[in-house]
DNA sequence: ATGTATTGTGATTAACTGAGTGAACGACTG
DNA sequence: CAGTCGTTCACTCAGTTAATCACAATACAT
């Protein structure tokens, strides 16, 4: 038929709206109400799948929230506000709740963090990997050493490693896709390539990243059934911290090596 | 105890993380990592007030949103992402499902929204109606005529104001306090102020606001008990649509006659 | 004006998620 | 080899939410 494709919108919106904080009731009220435009609880209960008995508190539910208005008729006729309107809202809520978040959280954030470590702790989730990378990167003094493909130097870390450079940390890149070379070229000029120790072309890839000769990450792609569909778990990678860390000193060492080969083949 | 501010924030920071959909285990505990820094079960457990056997679901909750990481050592090791990345995390999360929502809800949104209507609709909440009033104005062609005080004249109606401005819509702002005047003398240049038909200094004050003569909404602030906490439900409007729309029938009237009067005294 | 149909409000019950507890298994240590 | 600690799993209980029903109020029609 064809609500199908309207269908499938709506459910989507329903489990966004859901996992928003509105109840199921409500999340189907205020769906119905879109496309509707503006109903009675009768119109809502027939398109929504509502008990129409619950759609008045589902629409009270809305209305407190600010996404719905009410005429004081007879029938009651509900309203919903409109989806450009539905995002400020909801834009507004976010920020508000993420800043108290981080506020109180960076008022518990204690300082002994970046301590000495031993052992090393495991990351899975190309996300979760990505969200480290940017904190070595962000917290580097002296030197970024990272070694990736093209595929996981996204914006977010190029940004990441325009910053550090700006503040005076030298960036070694290795491995770099010729687009990748490109864009570095602009945005990270004091980046220093450098060949990579290994032959990437054959393995599932990766990354390689220290900082500062005392923090390191090492991962690997791990596709596991296709490529096809970019999977969440995709990525797993482990990191340490701290100058006798032993993950930090096997690849200070394999670093500190093949930098200096590199040095050489420059005639540096 | 010194513990007090900080089991403030502690609480709050609790109350985010499950209000971002974390359950109360998990919330609690990973505000007992952001404290401890690297931490065991054990650990978690005597602070965050977390069943000691249920501390690994937890954790193991926030380790697949990204937001813990494990060492695989024994005993089990935790450890919490940075509060900068915590915000970076929610940051994404949000903006995708807001996205998701907006795109559904377009899809869904049907064209017979602002059509003739009989009746007049009512709102709640001083955010509320600052939605419809920005709905407004945004969608204005040739006119926007907005009474006011400074209170209510945020930057986001100021941004709408000034866009519709942009797009050759003429305003008429009434009764502005100076400071108002100033920035909007910068922000709205095409701006035509006008004297206001009533003195609102002993009202309980509001806003009336006309657009191209088909759209109209009046709100009153009702402040409850006392106007020191700015109450959440301080501000009720009502609204309407169409040209025979009663409401828009007398505040149009009301509006014609005292921008004539206006346009007299100024001898134009 | 009265009866009927429909709207609105409240109460009650059922189902489910999530918090809390305890038992059992496994690993490391003395 | 035994005991202790860490880890996992299974189960109970409570609170919340969905769903249904019953009743009151309003509007409409005859």
């Amino acid at each position: 038929m064809s609500d199908d494709p309207s269908s499938k919108a709506r459910s989507t919106a329903v489990e966004q709206l859901k996992s928003l904080g509105l109840s199921t009731y409500a999340a189907r009220t205020f769906v119905a109400l879109v496309t509707l435009g503006e109903a009675t609880a009768q119109d809502v209960s027939d398109l929504a799948d509502v008990p129409r008995t619950r759609v008045y508190d589902a629409a009270d539910e809305l209305r407190e929230r600010g996404l719905v208005d009410v005429k004081r008729s007879n029938p009651k006729q509900f309203w919903a506000i409109s989806s450009e309107t539905t995002g400020r809202h909801f834009e507004r809520e976010y920020e508000h709740r993420v800043s108290t978040l981080t506020d109180a959280l960076d008022r518990l954030d204690d300082a002994n963090r970046s301590t000495e470590q031993r052992g090393v702790w495991t990351v899975t989730g190309r996300e979760a990997v990505t969200d480290r990378v940017i904190d070595f990167i962000s917290a580097a003094d002296d030197e970024v050493v990272y070694v990736t493909v093209g595929e996981l130097l996204t914006d977010e870390i190029g940004e990441a490693l325009s910053r550090a450079s700006d503040e005076g940390v030298s960036i070694r890149l290795a491995d770099m896709s010729e687009s990748i070379e490109d864009r570095f070229g602009r945005d990270v000029p004091a980046a220093q390539p450098f060949e990579s120790l290994w032959d990437w072309s054959d393995t599932p890839a990766g990354r390689l990243l220290m900082v500062d000769q005392e923090k390191t990450l090492v991962s690997v792609l791990v596709d596991g059934k296709g490529e096809y569909p970019p999977e969440p778990r995709d990525e797993t990678a482990i990191w340490g911290v701290g100058s006798t860390n032993s993950l930090v000193v096997v690849l200070k060492a394999l670093f500190t090596w093949q930098l200096d080969e590199d040095r050489d083949s420059n005639g540096e």
